[in-house]
DNA sequence: AACGCAATGTAGCAATTGCTACAAGAGGAA
DNA sequence: TTCCTCTTGTAGCAATTGCTACATTGCGTT
C-alpha cells in the first residue's frame, strides 16, 4: 500500500476529536476530511459512505469511553451512596468531561429518532457506565447492582436538568428524595 | 393585507406538526414550506430569517405543551409518590406522546450545544411540567415541592434510559431505591 | 382614479452536500 | 519488465441549502 499512515484505524481518533468539538448532526464530509489531514474522497474509499463512516466513528466513541472508565477507578471507595453520586457529578464537571457529554445528548437524539448507530453506541456506553458504577459503589452497600441502577437513573436525569438551566431543581430534588 | 390565512400565527402549527414529524435540525426551509402550504420565499419573509423561524417554532412549541399540560390534571389524585410516578410514565407512552419525546431529545441536544433558542425552550417546558407534578403529587405528601422535584430528576432519567434501550436498569434501580 | 404598501410568485445565486468518473503514482507479483 | 492492485488527486455533478432581486397583484387610502 502507498501510504498505509492514514487507514481507517488512524483516521478515526482525529475524526472523533472533530466531532467531540463540533458535533455529530451537523458534520459533513468536507470538514470532517480536512480535520482529518485527508479528504472526502479518501473518507468516501475507506468507510465506503457518510452513514457508515458515522455508524464506525460513534463505535470508536463508545470504545473511546469505555476504556476511559477502565482507567478511572478511583483508589478510595465512598462511604455513602450520596458520596458515590457527588464523586461521578464532579467528574462529569472536568472540563474535558464537557465535550463528551454535550456529544452524548446528540447521541441520545439520534438514538430517539432512530438514525443507524447511534442507539447501539448509546447502549453500551451505558452499559459500560453501569458496570463501572457498579464497581464504585460503597464497599458495604446491601444491594450495590441495584444501588447502582438508582444511582444512573438519578445521575442521567440530573444531567438532563443540568443541561436546560434546571440544576437546582435536580438538587433540590435529591435533598427531598433523601439519596 | 391580501392573505391574512397565511400570518405567522397561521403557519406556526402546521410548522409545528412537520418539524414533531421528521424532526428540528434536519427541517429546512422548503419541505418546511411545503407542509404549511406556501414556500421558502414567504417563510423568510415572515420570519426574517431561519434561525428566528426556528426559536419562534420552539416558543410555540413549548407554549403548546405547556395547554397541554394545563389540560391533563387529572381527576383524582394518587396515593403515593410510586403511582405519581407510574402514572406520569404511562402518560408518555400514549401514541401521541411519542413523537414529543423524540422531539424533546432534540432540543436537549441543541441546549447543550447552546444553539439559539433551544435552552429557552427547554427551561420553560420543565419549568411547567415542574409545576405541574407539584399539583398532581398526593394529597398527603409532607414535601410537595421537594418530592416534585426528586420524581422529575427519577423521570427524566428514566426517559433518557427509555431511549437507549435501557428501560430495564431504570425500572429496576427504582425498586432498589425504595422510591 | 391614483397612489402606496403589504403580500406573494418566479428565478436565480453562491455555497455546500454526498458521491462518482477518470486518471495516475507506487509498490509487489509474474 | 509487465502487469495488477491499492491508494490517492483532480474535477465535477446533481441535489439541496438559505436567501435575494425583481416583478406583480390586490386592497385601502387619499
Amino acid at each position: 500500500m502507498a501510504n498505509p499512515a492514514l487507514s481507517r484505524e488512524t483516521l478515526l481518533p482525529k475524526l472523533a476529536a472533530h466531532v467531540l468539538e463540533h458535533g455529530l448532526g451537523g458534520a459533513s464530509l468536507r470538514p470532517l476530511a480536512k480535520a482529518a489531514g485527508t479528504s472526502d474522497r479518501m473518507l468516501i474509499y475507506h468507510f465506503g459512505n457518510k452513514e457508515q463512516l458515522v455508524i464506525d466513528l460513534l463505535e470508536y466513541i463508545a470504545g473511546v469511553y469505555s476504556t476511559a472508565l477502565d482507567m478511572a477507578i478511583g483508589p478510595d471507595r465512598p462511604k455513602t451512596r450520596q458520596e458515590c453520586f457527588e464523586r461521578i457529578l464532579e467528574q462529569g464537571r472536568q472540563p474535558g468531561m464537557q465535550n463528551f457529554l454535550v456529544l452524548w445528548w446528540e447521541i441520545v437524539a439520534g438514538a430517539a429518532r432512530g438514525v443507524a448507530g447511534y442507539r447501539e453506541a448509546a447502549d453500551q456506553m451505558m452499559t459500560k457506565q453501569l458496570a463501572w458504577l457498579e464497581t464504585q459503589m460503597p464497599a458495604d452497600d446491601p444491594d450495590p447492582a441495584g444501588g447502582a441502577r438508582f444511582l444512573m437513573t438519578l445521575l442521567e436525569g440530573t444531567l438532563m436538568l443540568g443541561v436546560v438551566g434546571h440544576e437546582r431543581t435536580a438538587s433540590d430534588g435529591l435533598v427531598a428524595g433523601q439519596l
